[in-house]
DNA sequence: TGTATTTATATCGTTTACGATACAATTATA
DNA sequence: TATAATTGTATCGTAAACGATATAAATACA
C-alpha cells in the first residue's frame, strides 16, 4: 500500500514542523517565562485587551477545555485576570495585568529571532508565505 | 507592534492547522481504535517490522519519553510487542502482532479518505504538495 | 409564567509532548 | 583492566489538547 507510506503522507510533515517549530519558540519564550499557547493568548490580548474567553477560543481555536486551566496558569503567573461580567455572568473576561501589558516590550525582538532561526533552515519568506497561505485558506473554512 | 498581530504570525496557521488535521483523523481511525500519534507508529512498523524504538524515534521525529508510554499503550491493546535485543540489551525492538498486522487491511482506505476530507475544504492537490514539500525540506535539516 | 434550549465556562479523564533526570548496558580511553 | 563517556530506554513532572459531561445564566417559546 504505497499510500500508507509514511513519505506520502501530507498530514506528517504539518504535525512535525509544528512540533518542531514550538520548540525552536520554546528559548524564545523563556524571557517571557511562558509557553507558546500561553504566547498565543498574549498576542490575542495585545491586540484587544478585556475579551471574553469565548473570543480567545474564536481566535485560537482551542476549547475551553484547554483554556480555561491554561489562563489559570497564566493568572497565577500574574499575567491576566479573570472578571466575571456584570450584563452577562455567564462571561469570564480576560484583561491584562500591568506585568501582561510590559512582557510586550520584551516580546518584541522574538518574530525576527524566529525568523532568523528558520531562515537558517532553508526556508525562504516566499515559501513561508506560501504555506502560510494555504493553510490559513483551509483553516478559514473551518 | 505590526510583527506581533496574530494574522501576521507564519506559525499560528501551522499550530492549528496541524491540531486541525488530528481532528479530521479522529472518526477515520476510531475504526482502528487507535490516535493519531500511534497511527504513525504503525504507518512506520508496516513499512518496516521489527525495529528498535531508536528507529522509531527517529522517524517520527519523537522523544522516547514520548514513545515509551505510546508504545505500552498500544501493547495494552494487542497491537505490539516489545523484545529486548540480546546482542545489546538495552535495544528495546518493537514488532507487531498479528492483530496490528492485520490492522493495515482496515486502514487502506484512511489516505483516500482524508483527502477527500481536505479537497472539501478548499485545499487542491498542488497546494497540499507544496506546503508538504517546503516543510519536509525544512525538517530536513533537524 | 414556566419549561426547554442555548450559551459560556468549568471539570474530569486520557493521551500526547517534552525538559530533566536516572539507569543499565555498551564503548572508548587512560 | 578500571574508569569515563556514550547510548538506548525509562521515569517524573508539568503543560497542553480534547472528548464527554456538568452547571449556571440567559434566552426562546409554548
Amino acid at each position: 500500500m504505497e499510500q500508507l507510506k509514511l513519505s506520502n503522507q501530507f498530514c506528517f510533515p504539518l504535525y512535525a514542523a509544528s512540533r518542531f517549530i514550538t520548540q525552536q519558540y520554546r528559548p524564545l519564550l523563556e524571557k517571557l517565562e511562558v509557553t507558546y499557547p500561553q504566547y498565543l493568548v498574549l498576542l490575542v490580548l495585545w491586540e484587544e485587551d478585556g475579551i471574553p474567553i469565548k473570543e480567545i477560543t474564536e481566535k485560537l481555536l482551542l476549547e475551553t477545555n484547554t483554556l480555561t486551566p491554561l489562563l489559570k496558569r497564566m493568572q497565577t503567573n500574574g499575567l491576566i485576570e479573570r472578571t466575571r461580567s456584570k450584563e452577562d455572568e455567564r462571561i469570564v473576561t480576560i484583561s491584562l495585568t500591568e506585568k501582561g501589558k510590559k512582557l510586550q516590550e520584551k516580546a518584541e525582538e522574538i518574530p525576527n529571532d524566529l525568523l532568523q532561526t528558520l531562515e537558517c533552515l532553508n526556508i525562504g519568506k516566499e515559501d513561508m508565505l506560501k504555506v502560510k497561505e494555504v493553510l490559513e485558506k483551509m483553516l478559514s473554512n473551518v
